[in-house]
RNA sequence: GCCGAAGUGGCGGAAUUGGCAGACGCAGGGGACUCAAAAUCCCCCGGUCGCAAGGCCUUCCGGGUUCGAGUCCCGGCUUCGGCACCA
């Protein structure tokens, strides 16, 4: 009974006098050791919105639980933390009047660092980042300027999101049903002047790294698989009867060509309004007007096929066969090039239009029994060509290379792969983000700011309207620039970056934060990176996770990196919703991590929604569960607080006996947790394997004899327990660590050893069934041989009722597991 | 539509990857302690038949492979994510 104890553990008092301990011996500190292994914790940075939030509690928990682990038994280990610290919702406190972004910002961090450092988290501080620090963010300036002489940055005319009423440029992310988050108006297309990077050269290197990630989740390699989207195929030309201009399409069904009956464009394509011919021409301007003005969103929802003949022909280059040139509207400019050949009786989409317009449907590839006349729907089997010209009777994926070769030859046509990823713009007409170091000049064109002049600071006064172009274009102070070039009144660039770049080099700033000569110091990148465990959202895994290892391969490839992928294994937290809905402001359903800490304690909320489902699950937040962890460490205080002061005297090894037991469970469990902790990461399933260890304890301690071996198997117990317990609730172990007579911080170990002989058992119970149900259950020495097991088994008088009056047709015995009887009816 | 993940007690979830389904915890029921309550401690807790011993059923549904399937294979249903006219 440890019932009448009185005192009970204050969770507050602890973690507050912990806390003032470890910040006295500057615990946290990180530095390079040479020789020690390193280990890389990193979590996904956050945005200083003002508040943490669940989500960040379970994210940065994961991480802190890994890296004490990873530093317990004796690696260095860096973990740091920093903040993506640009971004709109400081702007648009500016615009409602609050505060100035940069203000409002630093409240924020500031808070929010508070309420991190309430969680126990073991982050070095001193190593802290900001992005809209001009210290970071001069050195997205320089790599913009080292990508623009290698012609990885460049600007171009494209598409953008634009919102009338605003009068803005939005993201993508800030687009939603198509219409402005802000003001809700419909998102207009609109052709802008952007800055680009060209993630596109790095198409082919994204897509093989993929292979090499096997630590990354397969859903996020598969993600970005599709996201980057490689397709192999064919270029054809395609000449325009009685013009000159030739309409090259992209193709992956060249084997399909003798079936093409007509040819489409994107209404965009630039080669429509010379092919037209003028009769159509009305018809096919009205056309254009009407797909320009429609929205982004209705363009992609509506899947009617619509279009327009242009009265023009295509030639086909394999059989001379004339055929129409038609826009429509499922025809995108921004993939391929922006040209179909259509066949409409292998592919749905050619099928529906055909179908729609009256066009000609013909098989070509046969798969058997396929008629032109009676199809319902396009058939996309492979076959044997038919009505194919020279290539009737050949199988279609061999057609497919001989007329690529064919193409080529003949000058009309070539084998091509085309991806789905498109060139990052990077462009965003905002205040709050990094100055983009270009200066337009009208004699030189876009000019880079020499990379003495950076950085380019933002100014800090500026008007915020939130309508316009990017509140810098108010400010002639920062716009009024010389050309670098030729010396004359030039305009400075007023766009800002995509805070996506700030996010994508961040791990290498953290190796050495102070640097000032260059964006990191390449002899600590080669000890530290490339980061060794990555934990965030699975809603980056095809932004920001494409940016940062893009970024890698580029930094690798201007000489500043020895490897190309950022991280070795990550992992993807799940969701923590609350009621089933996802916890926000507008449903009320929000739990605030200070309050749950004001009830609990730090350690009881850090153990809770580790132990309600594995890391990587979407977790339904239940404020009871944090009640049974707070009652779990409250049992292993009561148990210290109980047995320490019966462990002083004299201890010696068991050989035999509960103590023996003891030890056994014991080891077992730090085998068990040793392996969660190291690889599996189901840190449920560790805390789970503690409270059976302290219950087995616990149980142990009721009957505890005072013996030497008692004593010796118990302090081993409880010392491996409350170590093996500190990554989760560090507080309350290092105080437990003290009452157990020793000094020093369990952030530095030790971790506890595993002896596999003591774990080992010597008896084992085995299940016995016959025709494979459970009859029975018998004990036996641990390696027994089948032949034992066998007798052992029939002599249990459960599985003898069932043997009664039956033949024994086979018998199987799992060594050290189960025996299974397999009879008949006599 | 395509790609991916998942479906186990009242609930969150376990199950060493083919070997005793339901660990650990939450909620619930019963008891102890208490004048009483809280806290704590002990016992029970998938369904069903049975006084009991015990039997039968049970991992979304239907088939299959196997001595043996939550786990593997085929077909279907449901939920959640991602992409979405990608030629």
């Amino acid at each position: 009974m440890i019932g009448e104890k009185v005192m009970v553990y204050d969770p507050h008092s602890t973690e507050a006098r912990v806390q003032q301990k470890w910040r006295d011996a500057n615990l946290f500190k990180t530095e390079e050791k040479p020789g020690v292994p390193k280990y890389y914790c990193l979590e996904m940075f956050m945005y200083p919105s003002g508040r943490i939030h669940m989500g960040h509690v379970r994210n940065y928990t994961i991480g802190d639980v890994v890296a004490r682990f990873h530093r317990m038994r004796g690696e260095n280990v860096l973990h740091p933390m920093g903040f993506d610290a640009f971004g709109l919702p400081a702007e648009n406190a500016a615009i409602k009047g609050q505060a100035h972004p940069k203000e409002w910002t630093d409240a924020n961090i500031a808070s929010m660092k508070v309420q991190l450092n309430r969680l126990g988290l073991m982050y070095d501080w001193e190593r802290e980042v900001r992005t809209c620090e001009p210290g970071y963010y001069r050195w997205n300036q320089w790599f913009f300027l080292k990508m623009m002489e290698r012609g990885l940055a460049y600007k171009a005319k494209r598409k953008v999101n634009w919102c009338p009423d605003c009068a803005t440029v939005l993201a993508n992310e800030q687009v939603e049903d198509g219409s402005c988050w802000r003001c809700h108006s419909q998102v207009e297309l609109k052709e802008m002047e952007q800055w680009f990077l060209r993630i596109g050269n790095y198409s082919e290197e994204l897509l093989a790294g993929l292979d090499g990630l096997s630590e990354w989740p397969p859903e996020v390699v598969a993600m970005q698989r599709n996201w980057i989207g490689r397709s192999e195929g064919a270029y054809v030309d395609f000449a325009v009867a009685g013009k000159s201009e030739k309409i090259r399409v992209f193709t992956t069904r060249i084997d399909t060509i003798y079936g093409a009956t007509y040819v489409v464009l994107a209404p965009e394509h630039p080669l429509v309004e010379a092919i037209c011919e003028p009769e159509r021409k009305q018809e096919v301007d009205a056309f254009r007007a009407a797909m320009r003005s429609q929205s982004t969103h209705d363009r992609a929802t509506s899947k009617e096929k619509k279009g327009v003949c242009t009265g023009a022909f295509a030639v086909n280059p394999f059989s001379g066969e004339k055929i129409p040139v038609y826009i429509a509207n499922f025809v995108l400019m921004d993939y391929g090039t922006g040209a179909i050949m259509s066949v409409p009786a292998h592919d749905q989409r050619d099928f529906e239009f055909a179908k729609a317009y009256g066009l000609p449907i013909r098989v070509v590839v046969q798969p058997g029994g396929l008629e032109s006349e009676n199809m319902a729907e396009a058939s996309a089997l492979d076959g044997v060509l038919q009505d194919s010209g020279p290539f009737t009777g050949i199988n279609n994926r061999e057609a497919m290379k001989l007329m690529a070769a064919r193409a080529k030859a003949e000058g009309f046509g070539e084998p091509a792969v085309t991806f789905r990823l498109k060139d990052w713009g990077i462009s965003r007409q905002r205040y709050w983000g990094t100055p983009i170091p270009v200066i337009n000049c009208e004699k030189c064109g876009a000019v880079p700011v020499p990379e003495n002049d950076l950085p380019v600071l933002l100014p800090y006064d500026v008007p915020f309207t939130g309508k316009g172009e990017s509140p810098l274009a108010r400010v002639p102070k920062f716009v009024n620039a010389k050309c670098p070039r030729c010396g004359q009144a030039a305009r400075r660039e007023t766009d800002t970056m995509d805070t996506f770049v700030d996010s994508s080099w961040y791990f290498l700033r953290y190796v050495s934060p102070k640097e000032d000569k260059r964006p990191f110091d390449p002899e600590a990148a080669r000890y530290w990176a490339p980061v060794d465990f990555y934990i965030g959202g699975i809603e980056h895994a095809t932004m920001h996770l494409i940016y940062f290892r893009f970024f890698t391969m580029v930094l690798r490839d201007l000489g500043l990196l020895p490897f190309g992928e950022p991280a070795k294994r990550l992992m993807c937290q799940g969701m923590v919703i609350k009621d089933g809905a996802k916890m926000s402001k507008s449903l009320g359903n929000i739990v605030d991590p200070d309050a749950m800490i004001e009830r609990y304690g730090a350690d009881a909320v850090r153990l809770n929604i580790l132990f309600l489902s594995p890391p990587w699950d979407q977790l339904d937040w239940k404020e009871a569960g944090a009640e049974g962890a707070a009652r779990f460490l409250n049992r292993v205080y009561d148990l210290i607080e109980e047995a320490a002061p019966k462990l002083v005297g004299e201890a010696k090894a068991p050989k035999n006996g509960e103590a023996l037991l003891l030890r056994r469970k014991t080891h077992r469990a730090i085998e068990r947790i040793t392996a969660e902790l190291g690889q599996r990461l189901k840190l449920n399933t560790a805390i789970a394997a503690l409270m059976e260890l302290c219950n087995a304890q616990q149980a142990f301690l009721s009957g505890f004899k005072e013996t030497p071996e008692e004593r010796f198997a118990l302090k081993e117990s409880l010392e491996a327990l409350v170590a093996m317990l500190s990554p989760f609730a560090p507080h309350l172990s290092d105080e437990l660590w003290e009452k157990l007579g020793h000094e020093g911080f369990l952030a530095l170990g030790p971790w506890p050893a595993f002896d596999p002989e003591i774990a080992r058992e010597d008896e084992v119970t085995l299940a016995v069934q016959v025709n494979g149900k459970l009859r029975g259950q018998i004990t036996m020495p641990l390696g027994a041989s089948d032949e034992e097991v066998l007798v052992a088994a029939k002599a249990n008088p459960k599985v003898q009722a069932h043997l009664e009056g039956k033949t024994i047709v086979k018998e199987l015995v799992v060594k050290d597991r189960i025996v299974n009887i397999v009879v008949k009816e006599r």
